[in-house]
DNA sequence: TCTCCACAGGAAACGGAGGGGT
DNA sequence: ACCCCTCCGTTTCCTGTGGAGA
C-alpha cells in the first residue's frame, strides 16, 4: 500500500497546524473574553503611571482563558510602557515575573522559586535547608534592588495548600524603593475562602471571574482558529459545532475544544480526506478523552493508581457505588497483584479523596442510621475500560513484579 | 426525642530524604 | 562534625457526626 516515504505530506486539511497548539500559540486577538479584558486592564492601568497596581485575583476552570488573557494583557502593558517612555520621556521600570506554581506545593517552595527568578543564575538558592525568614528577607532585598514596579504572576496558586505565608508576605512587602503587584490565578473557586482573612483582604483587591465557555462561544473560538489554520474547504459549520458542543458538555474548556478539532484534522489528514467530517470529530473526541485519562493517571502516586485500579475493577464488576470498606479489600488484592504491601485504610481514604478532587471519582455520603452508621460510597467518573486500558498501555504502572 | 453505629477525617508524629551554616 | 531546616507519604490515635430506628 505504501510506496516510498511512509510520511504523509499532503496538506489538504491544515494550512498552519500550530494554530491548534494550545500551549504555544497566542492568537492575535482574544475573543469572547471582552468583559474580563476590560476589567483586568483597568486594574492594571495604574502601572502606566508608575503607581502601585492593584492586587488581582483571577478565578476560572482550566481552559477558560485565564492564562491567555494574562499574557495578552501583560504584552500590551509592556508595549504601552515602551511607547509612554518614548513619548513623554518618563521612565517606568516594569519587571514581570511569571511563575507557574503547578509543581510548587508550599509557601516555602514558591518563595524560593520567586527568589531564584529574581537572582541571576550564579547566585541561586537551594530549595531546602534555609530558614523561611531568610528566604523572605532575601526576596525583599532583591525586590528593592530591582526597583520600579514589579508584577508577580502566580499561576495555579491554589497549589499552595494550607500555609499561605508567601501570599501574606507578598501582600505586605517590606520594601521601600519599589512597588509590588501580585496577580494570583486559581482554578479553584473555593480557594479564596480557604485563604486566611488577612491575606484575603489585601490580596483580593480586584477579583475577576472567568466562567466556562458556552457552546456558542467555543464555536466562535474554533471558527477563529479554523480560519487561521485550516484550508477553507476543509471544514464546515457542522464539524465546528460538534467539537464545540462536546467540549461545552464536558468542561466548557477552550483547550479541549481546540484539541478535539486538531485531532479531528489529524485523522482526516491520515485518511487523505478532503474535509473534516462529524465522524472524524467523534473519533477525535475519544482520543482526546483517552489522553486526558492517561494524563490524570500519570500524575497519581503509585498507591493512588492502585486505588483507582481497584475502583475501576469494582466498576467493571458492577459493584459500584462501593463503600470504603469493600473497596479496601479490592485494593488489597490489587496491591497483591503488584507485589506491594497495602497501606492502611486511613491512607487509602486520603487517596480516594484525591481521586474525587481531580475528577476521576465521585463521592456520595450515606447514613444508614442507628445501626448502620455513616459512610461514603465511591463511583468511577470516567469509563472503566478507558482506565484499565490506560493502565495497560502506559508504563506508568509497573505491572511486572518490582525488583528488590 | 434520643441513641448509637461505622466510618470520616483531624492531629500529631515519624523517618528517611533532601539540604543548610558554622 | 554537628545541629539546624523542609518535605512527603505515611501510621497511629482519636474525636466528630448524621439520621433511622428504638
Amino acid at each position: 500500500m505504501t510506496r516510498g516515504s511512509p510520511f504523509t505530506t499532503s496538506q489538504n486539511i491544515f494550512t498552519d497546524r500550530d494554530v491548534f497548539d494550545v500551549e504555544g500559540f497566542q492568537p492575535a486577538e482574544l475573543i469572547e473574553r471582552e468583559d474580563q479584558i476590560d476589567e483586568y486592564a483597568s486594574a492594571l492601568e495604574p502601572v502606566l503611571n508608575g503607581w502601585n497596581p492593584n492586587n488581582i485575583f483571577i478565578y476560572g476552570k482550566t481552559g477558560t482563558g485565564k492564562t491567555a488573557t494574562t499574557q495578552y494583557l501583560l504584552e500590551w502593558l509592556r508595549k504601552d510602557i515602551a511607547e509612554h517612555t518614548a513619548e513623554h520621556g518618563t521612565d517606568i521600570d516594569l519587571s514581570i515575573i511569571y511563575l507557574n506554581c503547578e509543581a510548587l506545593t508550599s509557601s516555602y517552595q514558591i518563595a524560593v522559586e520567586l527568589l531564584n527568578e529574581l537572582r541571576d543564575e550564579h547566585n541561586q538558592v537551594a530549595t531546602r535547608g534555609h530558614a523561611p525568614s531568610d528566604i523572605y528577607n532575601w526576596l525583599f532585598e532583591e525586590l528593592d534592588a530591582t526597583g520600579g514596579v514589579t508584577l508577580v504572576v502566580l499561576d495555579e496558586i491554589d497549589n499552595v495548600g494550607e500555609d499561605d505565608t508567601v501570599l501574606y508576605k507578598l501582600a505586605r512587602p517590606e520594601i521601600e524603593d519599589a512597588t509590588l503587584g501580585v496577580i494570583g490565578i486559581s482554578n479553584d473557586f473555593s480557594f479564596r475562602d480557604e485563604l486566611s482573612a488577612k491575606v484575603r483582604d489585601s490580596l483580593c483587591e480586584k477579583e475577576i471571574l472567568f466562567p466556562a465557555y458556552e457552546s456558542d462561544e467555543l464555536r466562535e473560538i474554533l471558527r477563529q482558529r479554523a480560519e487561521n489554520g485550516l484550508r477553507e474547504d476543509a471544514y464546515d459549520n457542522a464539524s465546528i459545532a460538534l467539537s464545540a458542543a462536546y467540549a461545552a458538555q464536558d468542561k466548557g474548556s477552550a483547550r479541549q475544544a481546540i484539541d478535539i478539532m486538531r485531532e479531528a484534522g489529524d485523522i482526516a489528514r491520515r485518511e487523505d480526506a478532503e474535509t473534516i467530517t462529524e465522524a472524524h470529530v467523534e473519533a477525535a473526541k475519544g482520543i482526546v478523552e483517552r489522553g486526558r485519562v492517561s494524563e490524570m493517571i500519570g500524575g497519581l502516586s503509585p498507591h493512588g493508581k492502585y486505588a483507582l485500579h481497584a475502583l475501576a475493577t469494582a466498576d467493571r464488576e458492577g459493584e459500584t457505588p462501593i463503600r470504603t470498606k469493600d473497596l479496601y479489600e479490592i485494593y488489597g488484592i490489587v496491591c497483591d497483584q503488584h507485589a506491594t504491601d497495602p497501606l492502611s485504610d486511613r491512607a487509602l481514604r486520603d487517596h480516594l479523596s484525591e481521586l474525587d478532587l481531580i475528577g476521576l471519582a465521585t463521592i456520595n455520603r450515606k447514613n444508614a442510621g442507628r445501626a448502620g452508621g455513616k459512610y461514603k460510597q465511591y463511583e468511577l467518573d470516567v469509563n472503566a475500560e478507558r482506565v484499565i486500558e490506560a493502565f495497560a498501555t502506559t508504563d506508568s504502572v509497573d505491572v511486572s513484579s518490582t525488583s528488590p
